[in-house]
DNA sequence: CGCTATTGTGACGTTTACGTGACATCCCCC
DNA sequence: GGGGGATGTCACGTAAACGTCACAATAGCG
């Protein structure tokens, strides 16, 4: 939930007040004052989020998002644009910057926060949302039940992504790595051992209906979800 | 009769417009510059109607129209083609591509909230009136009057409408920003945590009939409204 | 058959998420 | 303009979930 936000924005005022807000937020902020000294910051360290201020010296915002939206590699980054009102009616008109939101100086900074979170939720990586059943073991990502021959089993919400993500991707063997990349966030700190005890806590939980078997373990590689 | 729409609209001052409108009409409004922002918006909140402008910064709004007509799960959602003046050798096109009415800019709110009823009367029946009975818990949307076994229940407005939400979407989890953007409409800028107190409240008010067993919390991922 | 690297398991302290009551504010109707 | 219901937010308590460790068990290897 944490993300790195960029925030490009002259004038030095506006540019604190919203760094100190998203940096309350709990997110990770770098500024630029340009979208010339933008691009390689850009370049650099890959952003979560963009807030582009619509007027810049140089280079203004609307082309810089054009720009943006234009190169592959910044193509998949939301950006938010920041806009004056008045400036509204007529230069917004008929533009295609692709921005995701538009935010409408003076903002608060509580609507602020509110579009950030839609926005990045938004592109939030949705794993599919199809039911799995494989050997009787049925997860329903919808409902967010899981259930053993028609049983009912109960989990946590990390034994729940974690074998959510197992059952997505059965037969193969995922690391311990792998499986904190991919079920904790690429971003968090924990031991890899850990990983052993939620296994073994999903193992528990699957116990009544014999459906821990299907969670095997690879030794000196990691784990694997297989029906036989 | 009051609905959930959702405006797919780039111009903030078309946009707001529209948003003002129909709010004053009483409905849920939600709103996505662009097409790809959206796809996800659309596919959390199941809006009762779209509002679609013809012409979107990236994939254009036909595009757009036909890839919601083809997949069955966004199908059945009512669509309203926004075009502008001079766009009208269109109009056939875009009621090809599964649209079930257009409305040309500029339009008066008058004109707008007409087609808006008259499409929600013709399409959506399960949806907006109709009355709804989950274990002896009845909501009835229009005298908007709930009774658990018999027994009239006690809500304010808001829990009303998460109560419907949650009984026309049963079994499902919804995290608190999908009911928030349900419930609360997704320009509203309201802590999550409000859900939790509202969630309370309406647990409070089904207490004396023991329907309030029927909303469960599922820890991690948000509420759920279940008969098991 | 014994050694070692690796994994299983139980326990424990800490963190996080949720429930709950209180409160301040807003808004509408009288 | 004042009173009451509705609403959003905060603060606090509790219970579940989490991560980590220590030690036991196991498998693989020579």
């Amino acid at each position: 939930m944490p993300a790195t936000v960029l925030v490009v924005e002259d004038e030095p005022a506006i540019q604190e007040l919203i760094a100190f807000n998203l940096k309350q937020a709990g997110h990770i902020v770098m500024a630029a004052p340009s979208a010339e000294s933008a691009q390689h910051l850009i370049k650099e360290t890959l952003p979560d989020l963009i807030l582009l201020d619509w007027m810049l010296p140089g280079m203004s915002g609307i082309d810089f998002a054009r720009k943006l939206k234009n190169d592959s590699y910044t193509k998949a980054i939301p950006l938010i644009m920041l806009t004056a009102r008045g400036e509204e009616q007529d230069k917004v008109k008929g533009l295609e910057t692709g921005a995701d939101d538009y935010v409408t100086k003076p903002f608060s900074p509580r609507e602020l926060n509110a579009r950030i979170k839609a926005v990045l939720r938004r592109r939030a990586p949705q794993m599919t949302d199809e039911l799995v059943d494989i050997a009787g073991l049925a997860l329903d990502p919808v409902t967010h039940r899981v259930t053993g021959n028609g049983a009912p089993v109960e989990l946590g919400p990390t034994e729940f992504r974690l074998l959510h993500f197992l059952m997505t991707h059965p037969e193969r063997v995922h690391s311990r790595a792998q499986l904190l990349d991919r079920v904790w966030g690429n971003q968090v700190f924990v031991e890899e051992r850990t990983v052993d005890v939620h296994i073994r806590r999903l193992r528990q939980a699957l116990e009544p209906t014999r459906h821990n078997a299907l969670v095997q373990t690879v030794r000196g590689a990691g784990y694997r979800l297989s029906q036989r």
